[in-house]
DNA sequence: AATACTTACAACCGCGCATAT
DNA sequence: GATATGCGCGGTTGTAAGTAT
């Protein structure tokens, strides 16, 4: 049996409202409140609307102090980081940005903030992997075809990479590229979470050597028997490093970009140690780090992992476990590095 | 000028949760 | 404890306006 409906959907205007409709509403309101039960207001007042469409009317356009659109840099950068930190949780991210709304975000992020992230990877993406097009006569085309799916996962892999706990995001020690209200926002979430979310616990690294590795493409080396082809050498500490198991090729690694963010970071924060951040740190930071990153999903050349090509932003959990650590980050992505 | 396509945003829908009965 | 009801949230859709062809 399935559940009853709020309204008389067939005694109900749907669509966009009047002014006549809205005054109807922001009037009663104004004079005796919601009353606390939406669902019997628009009889109260005569409306031919659902209570939850009066609702949405109310909390995102006529209730007072509500700003629309004109979204400053500061709060793109607080979208942003929130975003990575506890991903499309819009109400809590509107909680943090007084007069927005969670709709309103939500639909700033959807056209505008998710495409800025992506908008220079578009052409950076026209990579060795789709220019080599007469290695694969094929590749072109099946390029064309998923190019809607790589796009939604450069996005997510490029947040993944911050998601991670090897991302400079859960490294308290690099945080003050977070200005206060940032920090701020931090603890209330770690409040929020009870301290259990593992996105945003600190995670110290441990003292290590280190592995000098080089970022490679993989497959397409592989295939022509060739020697990978570095396009980025760094050291990266042992503990970032996380064997790959079970692999015919026992010199490969997974890793994170984490270094090529640090790097990145700390280069913008020697020449901008204001609290106040004048750019926005994060897709600085991705655009001009990862640019050189070749990477694409599992399935097109694992077949043995499962394919991972839903739109999901859901934390991994124990990561502490660094098999699982490697286990999540290589059943979605598959980025080598060679050891040296 | 007409048409197709894209973008931005308002609104709807369904589900999970909290609370009342 | 079981069920009904309403609220709030996030995903999705519909559509007007803008832009390209």
């Amino acid at each position: 049996m399935g559940r009853a409906p709020c309204c008389d959907k067939a005694n109900v205007k749907k669509g966009p409202w009047s002014p006549e409709e809205d005054a109807k509403l922001k009037t009663y309101i104004d004079t005796y409140g919601t009353g606390n039960n939406w669902i019997a207001l628009p009889q109260k007042i005569g409306l031919r609307r659902c209570g939850k469409s009066c609702r949405l009317r109310w909390l995102n356009y006529l209730r007072p102090n509500i700003k629309h659109g004109g979204f400053s840099e500061e709060e793109d950068n607080i979208i942003c980081s929130l975003y990575i930190s506890i991903g499309s949780r819009w109400s809590i991210i509107a909680a943090q940005l007084p007069g927005r709304t969670d709709n309103d975000i939500k639909n700033y992020w959807n056209t505008r903030l998710k495409k800025k992230l992506l908008g220079r990877r578009k052409n950076s993406h026209i990579s060795p992997l789709s220019a080599s097009s007469s290695r694969d006569p094929e590749g072109a085309e099946d390029n064309s075809l998923s190019n809607s799916a790589m796009e939604r996962l450069q996005l997510h892999m490029q947040l993944q990479n911050l998601q991670n706990p090897i991302s400079l995001f859960n490294s308290p020690a690099v945080w003050p590229k977070l200005n206060p209200l940032q920090e701020k926002m931090i603890q209330t979430l770690q409040s929020f979470n009870d301290n259990s979310n593992p996105l945003i616990q600190p995670m110290i690294p441990q003292p290590g050597q280190g592995q000098n590795v080089q970022l490679c493409e993989p497959k397409m080396d592989d295939e022509l028997g060739n020697t990978p082809i570095p396009n980025a050498s760094f050291t990266i500490p042992d503990s970032y490093v996380v064997p790959k198991p079970d692999t015919q090729q026992s010199n490969m690694f997974g890793v994170s970009t984490f270094q090529s963010d640090l790097d990145e970071f700390l280069n913008n924060n020697s020449h901008n140690n204001a609290v106040g951040m004048s750019e926005f740190d994060c897709f600085k930071a991705m655009e001009g780090s990862k640019d050189n990153m070749i990477w694409w999903p599992n399935d097109q050349f694992d077949t043995n992992s499962a394919s991972s090509s839903s739109w999901d932003s859901t934390p991994a959990h124990h990561h502490h476990q660094s098999d699982q650590v490697y286990k999540d980050f290589a059943s979605r992505y598959n980025i080598y590095a060679a050891v040296i």
